[in-house]
RNA sequence: CGGGCUGUGGCUCAGCUUGGUAGAGCGCUGCGUUCGGGACGCAGAGGCCGUGGGUUCAAAUCCCACCAGCCCGACCA
């Protein structure tokens, strides 16, 4: 049955028999992360926090390229400083565990009991603008303090109704980006430059595009004055959030009491901005580029891009073999993939040769080396990529790859964004009446829906209640209102209103 | 927080209707055979059957309560 084994996937099911279950496996198979015993909340494997440090190490020196220095504020918000912001509490208002005992005591049934109230509650932070504004009203006197430009790396906490690992989880890590500034114009060009940052940083170094604009009103941020975003679209085609970037306006610095002595020598409040990516991204590249056999990871986030598998058929030349191995990764080591040593890994490990390959396929190790006693005596080795079949392999010198691996590794990041592109484009279309947009977004079984739809392109007038209306419908909403000046009046395929440009549309995780 | 379903070795589940010695497959450990490949054989380890209460001579099984998880809604990065 070599057809039926040749065709079997390491995953089950298939993308196209059940992406969402297909996620939870893959996700498993790889030892990214597992569900724990506390509720919604995940624990992060060592292969998933790798990707996750890549990505934060990443991230962090194109912060500091621009600027920005990182800090580190309270995990607790005392509630009142937290109530301050009217729209900001009653947009997290149903999402916040709140800490109200400082100790525990044994009842008379010998069970811990919480006890010692505290005066005031504290909020365990699922954001920080409130908590980083009562600091930064103590430090900013006078246009001379301004810009500050703070990151932070955190843990967040949102009491969410239903968890996904990645995806949506009680606790999740991010970064959270913070500034204040002299004047509005300034603060809005941070707001955009950020996204400019997240959108470049997705791009290279994830390998997925995206598109990237305005929110809608009914999905700004709770107290910002604009919320922009960057949308992603992974393989069953809904749009996935990768990073947004808020410019608050001076609705936080006034309740915080951001204030400052400007050049005119008048009291003015603050211009601040808020940004943040978060642990969502993992999530996001495993369903981005994951196939059916499991994670693919972009070269540049892999905590190992390169794996050697020593095949030791025989005790005799067993050693032989495993010192070549060492030798071949010492010489990847020395040599740099976009600036930094390759990360290498021999995986020396007790097991049945077939195991340990498809243990890092399902990983999603960039590149796979065999060396087995037939390649020592010919001084070469054997090449699987990840962004190919499972089955295809390349043999060359083994100083060749090493001259080679470089550009290996450069070529399966160039591929799996053509690739993720060329998707998102297949499934992005312009749409011009209500029909239409009706049936993209409509599975045709709707027992058990296929994967369906995509991006819609399509003009609206911009009316809340329309976008009630589809969402309702079909689950659809706006993504994001495109930025920049290639806007193309037309008129709302939903009312014939006029409409200022075409918005992008989908259904969203 | 509403509606449905499910809690049994690490994982997936059978057993429950009709109460009577706790099971299978995968995984794990050991030995052997294989092996440029997710192989096979043999032997083994591992379970207060979600928690608490009740009925009963006897409860994984029947009854009640609670807790947790999954799916479908509302909420969300």
């Amino acid at each position: 049955m070599p057809n039926a084994a040749a065709s079997k996937t390491a995953i089950t099911p298939r993308r196209d028999e059940d992406f969402a279950e297909w996620y939870q496996q893959v996700i498993r198979a790889a030892e990214l992360a597992e569900p724990s015993d506390v509720r919604g909340c995940m624990v992060i494997r060592p292969w998933g926090y790798g990707i996750w440090e890549n990505m934060q190490r990443q991230l962090d020196a194109m912060f500091r390229a621009t600027g920005h220095r990182n800090a580190y504020f309270p995990l607790f918000i005392p509630l009142s400083y937290f109530a301050k912001e009217a729209e900001h509490v009653e947009g997290f208002a149903k999402e916040c565990a709140v800490v109200t005992h400082s100790r525990l005591e044994v009842d008379a049934d010998g069970k811990m009991k919480p006890s010692s109230p505290l005066a005031e509650p504290l909020v365990v932070r699922p954001t920080s603008e409130t908590i980083i504004g009562a600091s930064y009203a103590k430090w900013v006197q006078s246009y001379r303090d301004l810009p500050i430009l703070i990151n932070q790396w955190a843990n967040v906490v949102r009491w969410e109704m239903r968890p996904r690992l990645f995806l949506r989880t009680t606790e999740f890590l991010w970064q959270e980006g913070h500034t204040v500034h002299e004047s509005e114009a300034e603060a809005r060009a941070e707001t955009l430059r950020m996204l400019d940052v997240y959108e470049t940083f997705v791009r290279d170094h994830l390998a997925i595009p995206v598109f990237s604009g305005e929110k809608s009103e009914s999905e700004r941020f709770p107290g910002a004055v604009r919320t922009l975003s960057i949308e992603a679209m992974v393989q069953d085609r809904r749009a996935i959030q990768a990073g947004t970037s808020h410019f608050l306006g001076q609705n936080f610095s006034r309740t915080s009491g951001i204030q400052f002595q400007n050049r005119e020598g008048k009291q003015e409040f603050g211009w601040t901005t808020s940004w943040g990516m978060s642990t969502r991204l993992v999530g996001t590249l495993v369903m981005a580029h994951g196939d059916d056999d499991g994670v693919v990871l972009p070269p540049r986030i892999a905590p190992t891009q390169i794996v050697i598998l020593p095949i030791t058929p025989k005790e005799e030349t067993r050693a032989k073999v495993l010192e070549a191995c060492d030798q071949l990764a010492r010489k990847l080591r020395a040599s740099c993939y976009v600036d930094l040593p390759i990360e290498v890994e021999v995986d020396r490990r007790d097991l049945g040769g077939g195991v340990k390959n498809w243990e890092w396929i399902k990983k999603g190790v960039p590149v796979r080396i065999e060396i087995g006693p037939r390649d020592l005596e010919k001084d070469s080795v054997t090449m699987s990529r990840r962004d190919q079949s499972v089955k295809a392999k390349e043999f060359m010198a083994m100083e060749e790859f090493v001259q080679r691996a470089s550009d290996v590794l450069m070529s399966i990041q160039e591929n799996l964004y053509e690739r993720a592109k060329k998707f998102r484009d297949d499934n992005t279309r312009k749409i011009d009446n209500k029909k239409d947009f009706y049936d993209f977004f409509t599975p045709k079984n709707s027992a058990k829906p296929e994967i369906h739809g995509g991006f819609a392109l399509a003009d609206w007038s911009g009316s809340r209640e329309i976008e009630e209306e589809i969402k309702n419908d079909l689950k659809v909403t706006v993504r994001c209102i495109p930025l920049g000046d290639c806007a193309q009046a037309g008129r709302c395929i939903f009312t014939g209103e006029p409409s200022s440009r075409r918005v992008i549309w989908a259904k969203a995780y």
